[in-house]
DNA sequence: TGCCAGGCCCTCTTTAGGGCCTT
C-alpha cells in the first residue's frame, strides 16, 4: 500500500494538553514531500542529508479558546496570552478549507505521517474536523512513526528496543541525523525532524513496514465534545 | 459541568501492573 504513495505529508501539532485534558490545537504545521525527493535524499559538501528542496508547507497558531496547560506553554512557547495579543483565530472551517486545499493540491495518493500519530495528532485533529462538522476523504492514508521505527527494529532485532525515551522524535533524530534537535516542540521544527528520520529509513520504512499504516476513516476522534 | 488516554509491550506475568509516547 504504502509503495503507491506520491506524497508523504508529514504533520505535527502542538496542543493545550495531552490527550486526558481533552486538548485543544494551538498549532498546525503541514510539509509535503513527494516520494521522488524522499527516496533521494541531498547533500551537502561535508555528505551531510538536507531536506528536500521541493516542498510545501502550511503552518499556522490557532487560538485554542481553552487555557493552555503550564507545561505545555513552556514547550511550545504558545500560551493565551500570546496568541490573543497576535489575534490569531480559532479552528475554524476557514482553516480546514486551506488544510484540505493543502491536501488536494498535492499528487495522490497522499499519506499524511506524524510521531505517535495514531495516539495523538491524528485522533486530536479528527476532533476538531468533528466539531466543525467535516472530515478528510476516507482515501487518505496515515503513518505513525513511532510503529514504523518499532516495527523496523522488530524486523531486524527480533524486538522493539527497550528503555524510555528510546522512540522519542528527539531521540530518534539524534540518531539518525546525529546531531541535536533544533526548535523541538515547535510544530514546524518538529516536521523537519520527522521528515530527516524519515529519508533516514526511506527506502524500508515504504518496501518493509505493513503494520504503521491505517486508512483515515480508521482513525477515532480524540473525544467528542457533549454540546 | 466535569469526566480526565490507551493499545501495546515487558516482566519481579498469566488470578497483574506499570511504562511508553504525544502536549
Amino acid at each position: 500500500m504504502l509503495s503507491s504513495v506520491k506524497t508523504f505529508v508529514f504533520l505535527d501539532l502542538e496542543a493545550t494538553g495531552l490527550n486526558k485534558y481533552l486538548p485543544k490545537i494551538t498549532e498546525i504545521c503541514l510539509v509535503a514531500a513527494h516520494i521522488s525527493s524522499l527516496q533521494n535524499p541531498v547533500t551537502n559538501e561535508f555528505g551531510e542529508m538536507q531536506l528536500p528542496r521541493v516542498l510545501d508547507k502550511l503552518c499556522l497558531c490557532v487560538d485554542p479558546e481553552k487555557t493552555i496547560n503550564r507545561y505545555a506553554s513552556e514547550i511550545s512557547g504558545l500560551n493565551n496570552k500570546n496568541l490573543g495579543e497576535n489575534e490569531k483565530q480559532n479552528f475554524n472551517s476557514g482553516l480546514i478549507v486551506l488544510i484540505k486545499e493543502f491536501l488536494d493540491r498535492q499528487a495522490k495518493p497522499v499519506c499524511l505521517v506524524a510521531h505517535n500519530g495514531f495516539k495523538f495528532d491524528f485522533p486530536l485533529l479528527k476532533t476538531e474536523l468533528k466539531e466543525q462538522g467535516n472530515d478528510f476523504s476516507s482515501s487518505l492514508l496515515c503513518l505513525d512513526t513511532l510503529h514504523v521505527f518499532q516495527e523496523l527494529d522488530t524486523l531486524e532485532n527480533g524486538a522493539p528496543k527497550k528503555g524510555k525515551g528510546f522512540y522519542t522524535l528527539s531521540e530518534l533524530y539524534r540518531r539518525s541525523v546525529g546531531k541535536e534537535p533544533i526548535d523541538s516542540h515547535h510544530a514546524e521544527g518538529d516536521v523537519q525532524m520527522l521528515i530527516m528520520i524519515f529519508m533516514s529509513k526511506a527506502k524500508q520504512v515504504i518496501e518493509k513496514t505493513s503494520y504503521s499504516f491505517k486508512m483515515w476513516s480508521e482513525i477515532s476522534p480524540m473525544y467528542v465534545t457533549r454540546r
